[in-house]
RNA sequence: GGAGAGGUGGCUGAGCGGCUUAAAGCGGUGGGUUGCUAACCCAUUGUCUCGUUUUAGGCGGGACCCCGGGUUCGAAUCCCGGCCUCUCCGCCA
């Protein structure tokens, strides 16, 4: 969420900014709610100012065995006053409340303009298309075929969108997170975390599930407890509530978790295959830094994520998002895409996003500054990778004529040294 | 699931209706002493928020002792509800 005085001092900024995320925001209610509230606040203020004062008086008189029976029923009068208005004070602070934690953070300055992802700015491409001296297949038939991935069982067990792993299509899978975390901890600095993958209400909140994304997510009935959509709400949620040492500063995360997603308005979309999943495995990359160096930050993770395609030897593209399609919670936002010859598509496999203090005010994850200063961290995540489109890319790009799959050398030796999936 | 104990500042820990503006210790910061370190001595030490003034920062008020209600002139302290932690029992991978 927004800082409640930026808003008050930048209210322009702030709709512009709703308005090229094409999000809603109750800016000018929001202004009238929280004067309102400003004044309640201050009036009262003054009554208890009176109450703490008279009631020490009191304290005295009864001391000395002096009468106090008029102050205290002056003061019976006057709690109830307060009382009345801090009824009011509590409502008008939800009705605030409400509107602020719905206001979408504001995109960077270089952030280019636009309405939808067509406005999405294509900032590298890596990697040579690959030449087939045959018709490429998609991953379901590559799959299929090798029997690694068992669709029609997966939704017999689960429904539509799950996806049964098997042999060394299962193996593949464990290969590839391996290789990631291997990867990020020992090349890139990443400390390893494994969380819980059901969290609470207010871990959604802190990173911004909730209120805006609360349909997309699995909840539990008993105990309002939500299956996590991305490992950054229980990565980021480490440190809620926390004041770090700027020695600590950056903190740099990488997790393992399955992810689980409702895709409840995405009925119709990418049904065949793999491409769009309820339950999904994926590597997260989390920081949490100093404000002063969150972009440059921002610019290694997407340096630390694009490795993972370069070692894998998979063709990709960096896109920056434009203003409309631009998450709630980020400021600026690097898509990477890996190219999936048998659908011939491009495939979202990670979003780098610096949120700035967005997610940390939300949370009260601050830090002591140099200055002494109890500020705000800035937190930034991004995949490193997801794990289906990136088994999609390796399928479909890897198969040979014969309905084969070679393994690209780094992965072979978490495959205990097989070199090729073959029926 | 049952029974009990408990949640207090960066940490340990006292307080159990007004003498708390939360003791004391540790730690932190500044200074002193010292050949250097250690030790010792002195001072200082939270967060949020409102108002006012502003160069920095002051000054004044309010809130915060797990969270939310309540009792009371007055709550860290009493009552009710919730969450969390620990111990024991039961169940279980």
């Amino acid at each position: 969420m927004l800082d409640l005085n930026f808003i008050r001092n930048n209210a322009e900024t702030v709709k512009k900014a709703i308005l090229n995320k094409r999000e809603n925001g109750r800016v000018d209610e929001l202004l009238e709610v929280d004067s309102r509230k400003r004044s309640l606040l201050f009036e009262c203020e003054q009554k208890r100012n009176r109450l703490n004062k008279t009631s020490k008086e009191i304290s005295g008189l009864k001391k000395s065995k002096q009468d106090a029976s008029e102050l205290i029923s002056d003061m019976k009068v006057l709690s109830q006053e307060i009382k009345e208005f801090e009824q009011k004070l509590r409502n008008v602070d939800h009705e605030l409340n409400d509107i602020v934690i719905r206001i979408p953070n504001i995109p960077a300055e270089d952030v280019p303009v636009g309405l939808d992802e067509s406005a999405n700015l294509e900032i590298k491409k890596w990697g040579d298309r690959k030449e087939f001296n045959f018709t490429p297949k998609p991953h379901w038939e590559v799959g299929s075929t090798l029997d690694i991935l068992d669709f029609d069982r997966g939704s017999k067990i689960s429904g539509a969108g799950f996806v049964l792993y098997k042999g060394f299509g299962a193996r593949l899978e464990r290969a590839l997170y391996n290789f990631m975390l291997d990867l990020h901890t020992t090349e890139h600095g990443y400390r390893e975390i494994f969380p819980p993958y059901l969290v609470n209400r207010q871990s959604m909140f802190g990173t911004g599930q909730i209120p805006k994304l609360e349909d997309d997510m699995y909840q539990t009935r008993e105990e309002d407890m939500f299956l996590i959509p991305t490992g950054e709400v229980p990565v980021t949620n480490i440190h809620r509530d926390e004041i770090l040492s700027i020695d600590h500063l950056p903190i740099c995360y990488t997790a393992f978790t399955a992810c689980f997603r409702r895709e409840a308005g995405a009925h119709g979309k990418d049904t065949r295959g793999m491409t769009r999943v309820h339950q999904f495995n994926k590597v997260e990359l989390v920081k949490f830094t100093h404000p002063d160096t969150s972009y440059n930050e921002l610019e290694a993770l997407l340096i630390n994520a694009e490795k993972v395609l370069q070692l894998l030897g998979l063709e990709y593209r960096i896109l920056k998002l434009c203003t409309g399609d631009l998450s709630f919670a980020s400021t600026k936002c690097y898509d990477i895409e890996v190219w999936a010859p048998g659908t011939k598509s491009y495939l979202e496999v990670s979003s780098c996003s610096n949120f700035e203090d967005f997610q940390a005010r939300r949370s009260n994850i601050r830090f002591r500054d140099k200055d002494k200063k109890v500020k705000f961290v800035h937190t930034l995540n991004g995949s490193g990778l997801a794990l289906p489109r990136t088994m999609i890319a390796l399928l479909e790009t890897y198969q040979l004529e014969d309905g084969t799959v070679a393994i690209p050398e780094v992965l072979q030796k978490y495959m205990g040294g097989v070199q090729k999936i073959e029926i």
